[in-house]
RNA sequence: GGUGGGAUAGUCAAGUGGCCAACGACGGCAGACUGUAAAUCUGCUCCCUAUGGGUUCAGAGGUUCGACUCCUCUUCCCACCA
């Protein structure tokens, strides 16, 4: 029973620290019931939850499922002082109200994968608050410049000579003490939260407390793109909110080596079950869109409804194995002064093109279609009647001139 | 505070008086091939009904027939010194 605990504990993880502490504490669950913490920080500032966010918190659901009790903190207080992981230290200030909507939407949407009731939704400036200049000398007196250097980022951004705000040296010692405050049996984040992660371990040692949390840290899932971190400012992401048709052609989209990185990650499915998957892809028993439209399905599901990610599936299928055109477009009314729209004024209109030139320039290549037509003439005019109109693989519009 | 260097399209990065809407790389878009995968190949990549016009090279002025390139001021960044 442990085993199999700390089999889905280790899955995915690139890092723990004190292993032997998460044992104990998942034996003295089995053998006496006794529930422990596990702290993971979340800043108030990005309200829209993709999957790279979804990994840490699968991981949390993963513990709650194995007698933890998931502290699920808010950084309302840290969030002024900017992640010292960002590239930009200067951040935008949230007003109060702001922070409250951005975290509604959040443990909104993190409920989709947490357990509500093995959660606890706790704000650090309920008690950073309190510390004050005193506390808060006290608190940085525990560290020294050089051992804030030794900080892999810092000594890049240091020896790189770019700029470390002093502030940003706070938001270690800030966290730290969040895992003071909260009494932490573990804490999980990323792997580029390592050191703020073993601050907390040795502030809770230098503040008392008997033991000192395990950590676990995961990595960073990469996104669409298979180099770069999944991120909203990339472009590179799959939202938790997206829309089931979106989510299922974006997961099918990823590479297949990437497949891979998303089942140990995201799926629920059990590793033993991957590897089977692994095997039959490579002796050539299972083709791999079939396993990655799985995996799609998969994913598709959690967020939404069984049936809808049903449809995404056979949408899916229909415009592009098929290639016929999707259930729902968009449509659009133009209205033609003169009885004649050009194509590509049209196609800027619906949306399908950022500009007449782009659209130029698909038209150009080929990659303009106009009720399964291919179009070749750029002057191309659109009289009084409905058009379906196509940019590249997937972008459609219907569209009524009138 | 002093001295020197820098700011160029989504990013990096050439360009030091006209040949510049600006080399190149990456990214992105479209096409071919496919499994809307990867890899590869081709074209495109400021805007505008366009063999032409307009607006760009941190910002504001100036010199010049002509400036991304020269001068002045401003803002921001970096380095060295204090």
């Amino acid at each position: 029973m442990i085993d199999e605990a700390l089999k889905e504990i280790h899955r995915g993880c690139s890092e723990i620290i004190d292993n032997e502490r998460v044992e104990k504490l998942l034996k003295a669950y089995y053998d006496e019931g006794k529930i422990y913490t596990v702290k993971a920080g979340f800043d108030p500032t990005a309200p829209d939850l993709h999957l790279g966010h979804t990994v840490l918190l699968q991981k949390l659901a993963t513990f709650q499922k194995y007698g933890g009790r998931v502290q699920f903190l808010i950084g309302s207080f840290t969030a002024m002082i900017g992640d010292p992981t960002g590239k930009n230290a200067t951040r935008k200030v949230l007003t109060q109200e702001e922070i409250v909507k951005n975290i509604e939407s959040y443990t909104s949407q993190a409920f989709k994968i947490l357990d509500k009731e093995k959660t606890d939704i706790v704000y650090n400036n309920e008690w950073l608050d309190e510390l004050g200049a005193t506390g808060m000398l006290q608190l940085a007196s525990n560290l020294t410049v050089a051992r804030m250097l030794e900080r892999d980022d810092f000594s890049k951004r240091y020896t790189a000579n770019t700029p470390i705000a002093v502030s940003e040296f706070i938001y270690p010692l800030l966290q730290g003490y969040d895992s003071v405050h909260l009494q932490s049996d573990i804490e999980i984040g990323g792997t580029d939260q390592k050191f703020n992660l073993l601050m907390g371990r040795q502030l809770q040692k230098t503040y008392g407390l008997k033991k000192q949390q395990a950590v676990l840290m995961m990595p960073i899932l990469e996104g669409l793109d298979g180099v770069q971190k999944m991120s909203k400012s990339l472009g590179n992401y799959i939202g938790v909110s997206d829309e089931p048709n979106d989510m299922f052609g974006k997961v099918l989209s990823i590479s297949d080596d990437l497949m891979w990185r998303y089942y140990e990650l995201l799926s629920t499915k059990s590793l033993d079950a991957i590897a089977l998957l692994k095997q039959g892809v490579k002796e050539g028993t299972l083709h791999p869109k079939k396993v990655k439209e799985e995996l799609a399905l998969e994913i598709t599901e959690r967020f939404h409804l069984r049936e809808e990610a049903k449809r995404a599936k056979s949408e899916f299928e229909k415009v592009h194995t098929k290639s016929q055109i999707p259930t729902d477009i968009e449509e659009f009314n133009i209205d033609a002064e003169d009885g004649n729209v050009w194509i590509a004024k049209a196609l800027v209109d619906c949306k399908l093109e950022p500009s007449t030139s782009q659209a130029r320039r698909d038209i150009k290549q080929g990659g303009v279609k106009i009720d399964q037509e291919k179009v070749s003439d750029i002057q191309l005019q659109l009289t009084y009647g409905e058009y379906l109109l196509q940019v590249g693989k997937r972008k459609f519009a219907k569209v009524k001139v009138k």
